[in-house]
DNA sequence: CATTATGATAATTTAATATTATGATAAATC
DNA sequence: GATTTATCATAATATTAAATTATCATAATG
């Protein structure tokens, strides 16, 4: 590690030319100075200055220790005013969310995006389980979950519901045989929305998702309803990914008798101070479920 | 300044977590740790670890500092690559020349950065004296000159000679009365170089370069032919620069009875130690004139 | 050739940092 | 819920690094 005093003095040296000057600008020495430089010189093991006379010429290694130094004093100021800053336009936020939750709240955190500047989001899209990971790693600082969680070292505050939908092909009738006969369009919360709305509606049917065979997988929810919409199975997602399909007349919405919906938490974790630009990101999120 | 020292600490305690872990690592005490970390926190002015218990987070300017460790880390490994490494075929090399030493010069540059990918040339036109002043400042190494330097700073390597030529519209005499009506399109460097071909041709007739109108001036070699084969005036350079003008056939380089010749000096910086790419440019240099 | 200016070196003083020992508090275990 | 263990904080001491003073050597200056 390059001893920073060090470096200010041969940082001075280069500029000024001069020994005794740079140890009259520092309050220092001249021995001091030239002392500092020997260390630098065996600590890198090259000759920093070409010495001739009393007068000097930077070799290459000095060259490039100027430089670095020169980006070095400008890396900390950088720094200190970043530290010293705690704005609530200037920053990055990071906010991890389902793929539905994320086509929905994307456009308008790019809106928040344009009205401030120097504000930049980033939005991960993973599912519920990759999320938990994301906030606990301290990789993303929002988090939205449909499940509640459970972790002493996370926080949960509840932002609204969401009904789970079930979503077949526009001329299929919503039945306990249909269903079977169709098959299940997975996806990384497929199970899990699945089999709480089917328990409410089929009680009496329904054992477990590994009755129902799985005719197809995506990750991805802004696609998922394209095999639905195709005739290759059904599937069941949150309302809010269901809006934004474009083709509504190529699929049925089915009306059950119960409905079930899917608490919608945010997720920080605890003892994380977040900095003040996050409240605006919070409130955007709450006026979305108000 | 940051100290590095206890920088390193904060950034393996953010990596492990772990004031003993940390301590053990950096084979120091752990009370070492607190205190580093303690004196960090001082000198920014901030908390950098929200403790809570015996376990922490980081703060937001926690979260800044240990950034700015990991840019550090890098820049440091960098400039010790940079020092270690004095590879014939890395790095950058500046020159500095006049005009129409650089067209006829940075084609051959450019086909040596080809063959070898890790090398970069700027060349910077200048005037004669900017150049030296350029040298001087540590701004270019290479320099490239046609008047003897008596500057005791600078090393002087004769590297060949260049014909001064008399360009004139192609349908005109090189007489005096002729010269005198045409006037003269000026350059950087052109009272120097007429001043030596008129003296030597013109002897009775040419007192000095105020004798004769300036019709035109152009810092730029490359277009000072254009207003000659205008028929807008005459001017002096280097054969050098006449040999990259696109339509020989619309000027006249006039015969005349005394040839002069400009030598052509390549000067760098005394006392300064160039790393060894510059080897390959000097060659370069050297077999252009051979 | 003498004088002044400048940088290098050696010995000493001063300041910063590390360690040891100890204390306080939270988490883990029974 | 009391006891043990782990972990971080604090205070006093020891160690190490850096700054200064004094001195020397050498180059630039007149």
């Amino acid at each position: 590690m390059i001893n920073p005093v060090f470096l200010r003095t041969f940082m001075n040296l280069v500029k000024t030319n001069h020994f005794t000057h740079t140890a009259e600008e520092l309050s220092m020495t001249q021995p001091g100075v030239s002392q500092h430089i020997k260390k630098l010189e065996i600590q890198l093991g090259t000759t920093l200055l070409n010495r001739y006379g009393k007068k000097f010429e930077l070799t290459t290694a000095g060259e490039s220790l100027f430089q670095y130094g020169l980006k070095q004093f400008k890396a900390e100021s950088d720094l200190l005013n970043t530290i010293a800053s705690d704005d609530v336009n200037i920053g990055h936020c990071t906010l991890a969310c389902s793929g539905s939750m994320a086509m929905q709240l994307y456009p308008k955190l790019l809106n928040l995006q344009k009205e401030r500047s120097g504000l930049t989001v980033s939005v991960e899209a993973a599912p519920n389980t990759t999320i938990i990971e994301l906030i606990k790693k301290n990789q993303s600082d929002f988090g939205i979950v449909t499940q509640q969680v459970n972790d002493p070292s996370l926080i949960q505050e509840p932002l609204g519901e969401d009904a789970l939908c079930l979503v077949m092909p526009a001329q299929s009738e919503p039945t306990w045989e249909v269903l079977l006969e169709l098959g299940f369009i997975n996806h990384p919360d497929g199970h899990h929305y699945a089999t709480q709305l089917l328990e409410k509606n089929f009680s009496g049917e329904f054992k477990g998702m590994d009755q129902l065979p799985q005719t197809g997988y995506i990750n991805q929810l802004s696609q998922i309803l394209l095999p639905v919409s195709m005739g290759l199975g059904f599937t069941v997602i949150p309302k809010s990914s269901l809006d934004v399909f474009p083709y509504p007349d190529r699929i049925r919405n089915a009306v059950l008798a119960s409905l079930v919906n899917e608490r919608v938490f945010l997720i920080t974790k605890k003892h994380r101070a977040l900095p003040s630009r996050y409240q605006l990101i919070r409130e955007l999120l709450r006026s979305e479920w108000h």
